[in-house]
DNA sequence: CAAGATTGACGAATCAATCTTT
DNA sequence: AAAGATTGATTCGTCAATCTTG
């Protein structure tokens, strides 16, 4: 796999785009959970899995599900449900139609906390993201994102 | 500072952007840091430490300067330069000018690791942001990512 | 005492190993 | 045996407290 041959370096162009790009990855999350943990004792992660929940019927959701759609690997959500179990926001339950799965059921309280959480969390992906981008800043921020995950899927798959 | 008023939910074209974005930010360092794990024994933070110690004078540069390029925390740093020393890639030394700081001194083993894993981290670079994106969604990114940069410079000096 | 840096405790993510149900 | 899920060990990041130098 790996390449023998000289590599195609960064053209300087590249660089600075790769560079700001860096800047977004490193510093975007940490500025989202930092505002949801002070505002709301929630981490990233724990707010988009209790939003999942929400948007699922019953509030209800196999753990493989709610992996996958946080994009999160089994095991961390497994931690991660855990986590919320203790603090009663959520609980578990065996799927009655096949014990192998595990449902993760969101608590009255988990969906009290998340609708308590969700204003300030818009809101501030709003103010660090939308409002400084005009409208085709956004437009082409979406295509450029979903050309990107694009390659992430189907290097992911090639590398098995 | 919680905003009493209905808060401005995210419009359809905005959520769709804030998926494709939310999954990149999810995504793309984990792909990265994996290869590099993989083929170099280096976390994503560590190759770039090596990566701004290489470009220093002297490779060596204060804690507190490295923390700033990479940007991390100082305490982070610290910890990490901690493990890069046990594997002798990085030496401590106190700045002879000003015993206040310290200086990160890279080894002559830290350097041969970096030139090693340089090729295979650019390649993926390129082939997971790069060769996917035409060159005006390199440029449409960049300014994107430069306008979100800007925001979050604005907003963590607001908040101090 | 102020700035730079380190430390230790704690919380969270990853990986491999294991358990359960079908 | 296979798929879903859990567990435990390890590692890394964060926070608060502390140390050191000027």
């Amino acid at each position: 796999m790996a390449a023998e041959h000289e590599p195609r370096w960064l053209t300087e162009a590249e660089l600075r785009t790769w560079r700001a790009l860096s800047l977004v990855l490193a510093r975007l999350p940490v500025a989202l959970g930092s505002q949801l943990q002070r505002e709301s004792g929630l981490s990233f992660l724990e707010y988009y899995a209790l939003a999942a929940l929400s948007d699922s019927p019953d509030r209800r959701m196999r753990m493989s599900q709610l992996a996958f759609l946080t994009n999160a690997e089994l095991s961390r959500v497994s931690h991660l449900v855990g986590r919320l179990e203790r603090r009663h926001l959520v609980r578990r339950e065996p799927d009655p139609t096949d014990g192998r799965y595990t449902l993760a059921v969101m608590t009255e309280e988990g969906y009290r906390q998340l609708v308590e959480a969700a204003p300030g969390h818009v809101e501030t992906v709003r103010r660090l993201v939308f409002d400084p981008l005009a409208a085709e800043d956004q437009q082409a921020l979406e295509r450029a994102a979903c050309k990107v995950v694009a390659r992430l899927d189907t290097d992911a798959a090639g590398a098995g």
